[in-house]
DNA sequence: CAGATATTTCAATAGTATTTGAAATTATTA
DNA sequence: TAATAATTTCAAATACTATTGAAATATCTG
């Protein structure tokens, strides 16, 4: 173990910390030390997959795009329509949230509609009030 | 009701969509219409705090502060040793998770002592696998 | 095929977030 | 109170994300 609860000395050893807090070291030192906490640190690809689908809903629009696709699957123009922003604008923040995997889309006549994925629906569901 | 699901001429009030797919108008005039699909958008408030959260959430480096605080309440310098970065690119991604509400400090001889919140806590949670 | 409509793409700009290293702050101990 | 250690703050540099309007693409309809 690295970090004996009780290391007040000044050994200073390279890469080692050399004091921390009474309570801090116990509890620490009990659990398995510092190499158990490091363990808990989740390896990049997982943490990569988390930080995409935060980075998309962390954007108003984004939000109020899948609240309007939990209702049902919906066209461009009627998104647009209650939006109220810019084509490209719209299409933009579109493109994230498909890239993040929360929506889809499907062709109709010549229309794009959008609808959630099964990743969206749960996610969407995790936003209603006091979700955090 | 502003669309009604067979409106097919070429009429175009302002302000109202013209023509829309079929499936969705219908779907959508059942449900309540345009002015009702609207009404699912958030109040502007309710977003913030949510986009707050994510974008507290959205970097792999706060993922895995939030992971060590989740094993027990940590010291800075326990933190800056997991996680092998400069002092100050820790302080700043400390204060963006306390901003957040995520995490809260408390201070015990010289050190500084982090916790997770408890809304931090119910994040974390949530942030395990296959969690989306 | 021509014209119209829905949507996306692109390039430039503006805005926001992160990193860095040095200096400041705070608490502790001698 | 001086010296030290832990942590934060600051300002500058860098990197990333979002907005804009114009142009491109693709699909439908006549």
């Amino acid at each position: 173990m690295t970090v004996p609860a009780g290391n007040s000395g000044r050994a200073n050893k390279p890469g080692i910390i050399d004091e921390i807090p009474k309570e801090v070291a116990i509890s620490l030192a009990e659990a398995g030390g510092i190499p158990w906490l490091c363990s808990l640190i989740p390896v990049e690809t997982d943490l990569t997959a988390r930080v995409e689908v935060h980075k998309a809903l962390a954007d108003p629009l984004r939000l109020k795009i899948l609240h309007l696709l939990s209702a049902q699957p919906l066209c461009v123009c009627v998104l647009k329509h209650c939006l109220r922003i810019a084509d490209s604008k719209l299409s933009y923040h579109l493109g994230i949230l498909k890239e993040a995997g929360l929506i889809e889309s499907r062709h109709e006549k010549n229309w794009l509609i959008y609808s959630l994925t099964g990743t969206g629906n749960s996610v969407v569901e995790r936003e209603d009030p006091g979700s955090f």
